[in-house]
DNA sequence: CCTTGGTGAGTGGTGACTCACTCAACGCCG
DNA sequence: CGGCGTTGAGTGAGTCACCACTCACCAAGG
């Protein structure tokens, strides 16, 4: 599975939308100053300049600076999580885990990676959410409705009588998940080793899995 | 010990404080617009119409809309978190808790609580983190200062040679504590009960640090 | 009558957005 | 081919609303 990078799908997306070079600029400026400053603390002509382009250029394309945000993150909401959570369900569905150790461990690290990877515009996201709580129900709606699909089966696969695996076994793998990426989420010049991070999960977490 | 709420306790500063009614009620204000609409968002005029008070008003004690946010945040860096971390220290010193799980449990609960009782203020505080990475920093260099002095003679209490107990043993406690936590300070109005998220805990990690 | 807390109309600056214009690219036709 | 209208991306000075902040004034209490 690739590694999926919001900021090289953004360039994906771009190269086949029908956006000229000075647009695309104008949005990776805006990944870059929202993502650092906030969206509210950027201003058109913080925008314009980084772009290297006009502020009329930028209203060319957009109508108004909240659809530069929102077309930064419909790719996050539309396009990546899904595609994304789809290629994982495939790629479950095609390896036949023959443990699952292995599968915890694909699992992990493919979605810290992803975070990692992605963690600009989950900043602006996050920034959102925080000043309109609507944006929280809908994404975690969606998270939902596509991850828990895409672990069902390996819940089936796994589950032994005397260790039943349920979505609540993921719990605290989640939470440990959190511990290493909220740093880097929050200061994102940090830096994460993302298998030595998924090692550490992986030991913690078998003891749990297997025990009681 | 007590429960300790920003906003009770900014209540009791505040009574201490030389604020008179109408200044309090800026604050109070403050408070609940920033931590709904954002910093950014909320406009002198919002304050004024809420606090019930003239804009005037609010720049006879604050010198510009900055020192209002930093009068809100500045509790939580400068009294609360350390007065809450002194007197937790207090508290395991004299509990002299006859078992880990006790400890843990006392620990875990109190944290929860504490964060359930600020999740406006600590809102407020991570929208201006995701903004302002210095911050981070700061906060996280206290809450380190002020936390594992309070949680090491724990360490030293319970350690045992077949179960060496160290800093990196809360990491996955810390991760649940976020599973539950996140949601609340990402929406407010949810609700949590502490005592039963604590019992949960207790239950998941207990396996954890006894087994390996 | 001074001090202190409060008022609210007023102001200056800023920042989102507009618009009249430029210019290069591209057919299209004589 | 070469002139020539059309198109559309790009420009940036200008506009206008809004918002943080001020100040001249007020009322009440010592």
């Amino acid at each position: 599975m690739q590694v999926n990078s919001v900021e090289t799908l953004l360039a994906n997306s771009l190269a086949k939308s029908d956006l000229s070079q000075k647009q695309q600029n104008v949005l990776k400026a805006c990944l870059k100053l929202f993502s650092e400053q906030g969206y509210d603390r950027t201003t058109t002509a913080d925008i314009a300049k980084l772009a290297g382009v006009s502020e009329g250029t930028v209203y060319k394309h957009f109508k108004n600076k909240r659809e530069i945000l929102d077309a930064l993150l419909e790719p996050l909401k539309a396009s990546v999580l899904p595609a994304v959570a789809d290629e994982f369900v495939a790629e479950t569905a095609k390896q036949h885990f023959d443990s699952l150790e292995a599968a915890l461990r694909f699992l992990v690290s493919d979605r810290m990676r992803f975070v990692l990877d992605n963690r600009l515009i989950i900043r602006v996201f996050l920034q959102e959410v925080l000043v309109n709580t609507d944006l929280f129900d809908s994404a975690l709606a969606m998270a939902k409705q596509r991850f828990v699909p895409a672990v069902l089966p390996m819940l089936a696969n796994f589950s032994q009588p005397q260790h039943p695996l349920t979505l609540e076994s993921f719990r605290p793998i989640f939470g440990l998940m959190l511990t290493y990426l909220l740093p880097v989420i929050l200061k994102p010049e940090l830096q994460l080793d993302v298998d030595q991070a998924t090692d550490q999960i992986l030991l913690e977490v078998t003891p749990l899995l297997f025990a009681k």
